[in-house]
DNA sequence: ACCCAGGGATTTT
DNA sequence: AAAATCCATGGG
């Protein structure tokens, strides 16, 4: 399947900068789960070329996976015009924003607080081998596929199995959150349909979930668009980029990235959180 | 206000 | 070779 495009699509940017966990570079291109469907990627001059380990007859699930619909010029227009955001945009070319399963982008991030990205995946990796439903055989590169674990299995396992996944203090709160959703305490289904905030106040009900976990979640997931999520690297890139030399307040670089960035300022979070990372090793301090 | 909890790759000593 | 650092939530 080869899915057009009318503008650029980083697959490398999108895949492996800390929205999905999944992802991994093979010889044949980009392999992962979306779903129930093992999938491998790669870019094919002015599209995305897309292998599945089983025959498929609709594609739906990927181009909602990969919004590969979005006018992304649209979405860029809407930046403000400042030095920051053009050295970000000239760095991050066609870097996108994924809309992931709720289940599985809240479950992930709430294992990511106080991980790198590189644990993140580690741990989850192991979650979905040991409790992830294997996809049917298929071919070598996808035999090993395994789906993401639903919160009905999860909230079977007991605390110190979930522990064996690395995921250290996390467990609990992994577990809280897979009971709620199996017993139908919090319809995730249903969160998208609701006003943002809602939305935020009740994954921040959650033990585990922050502000900075429920923005993730309302931004990769239900794909509220001005949801920021603010990490240290995104605060780094706040205060270095608009702020240099000066010592600014948590509370007053919160409301500025509430208001600086407009109606897509998640996205423009994700174009600065890529850039300031990438920035790093190039030394400015 | 500070300190800890889990932990493996990365960086610094 | 050993030690410090990264990272975001909750609890004491």
């Amino acid at each position: 399947m080869r899915i057009p495009l009318e503008s650029d699509y980083d697959l490398e940017a999108t895949l492996n900068c800390g929205q999905a966990f999944r992802w991994r570079l093979t010889e044949r291109g980009w392999t992962g789960v979306i779903g129930t469907h093992p999938v491998c990627l790669r870019s094919h001059g002015r599209g995305i070329q897309a292998e599945t380990a089983h025959p498929v007859s609709e594609w739906a699930w990927l181009t909602e996976y990969l919004q590969t619909d979005l006018n992304l010029q649209e979405v860029l227009r809407t930046f403000p015009e400042d030095e920051p955001m053009r050295a970000a945009l000239a760095s991050c070319r066609g870097l996108r924003l994924l809309r992931q399963d709720p289940w599985e982008c809240l479950a992930s991030f709430i294992l990511s607080s106080t991980k790198q990205i590189v644990q993140i995946r580690q741990i989850v990796e192991s979650l979905c081998q040991r409790y992830g439903e294997p996809t049917p055989p298929a071919g070598p590169d996808f035999a090993r596929a395994r789906t993401f674990p639903s919160p009905a299995r999860l909230a079977l396992a007991g605390e110190t199995e979930l522990r064996t996944c690395k995921m250290g203090f996390r467990a609990p709160y992994l577990l809280a959150a897979a009971q709620k959703v199996a017993a139908g305490q919090l319809d995730l289904a249903r969160l998208g349909a609701q006003r943002p905030e809602s939305a935020r106040a009740q994954l921040m009900q959650l033990p585990g979930v922050g502000p900075k976990i429920a923005d993730c979640v309302l931004l990769f997931a239900y794909g509220f668009p001005n949801a920021f999520p603010l990490d240290v690297w995104v605060l780094r890139a706040l205060r270095r980029l608009y702020f240099p030399g000066r010592r600014i307040r948590l509370a007053r670089l919160r409301r500025f990235a509430a208001t600086h960035f407009g109606p897509y300022a998640g996205y423009a979070q994700q174009y600065l959180f890529h850039y300031i990372r990438n920035a790093k090793d190039e030394g400015d301090a």
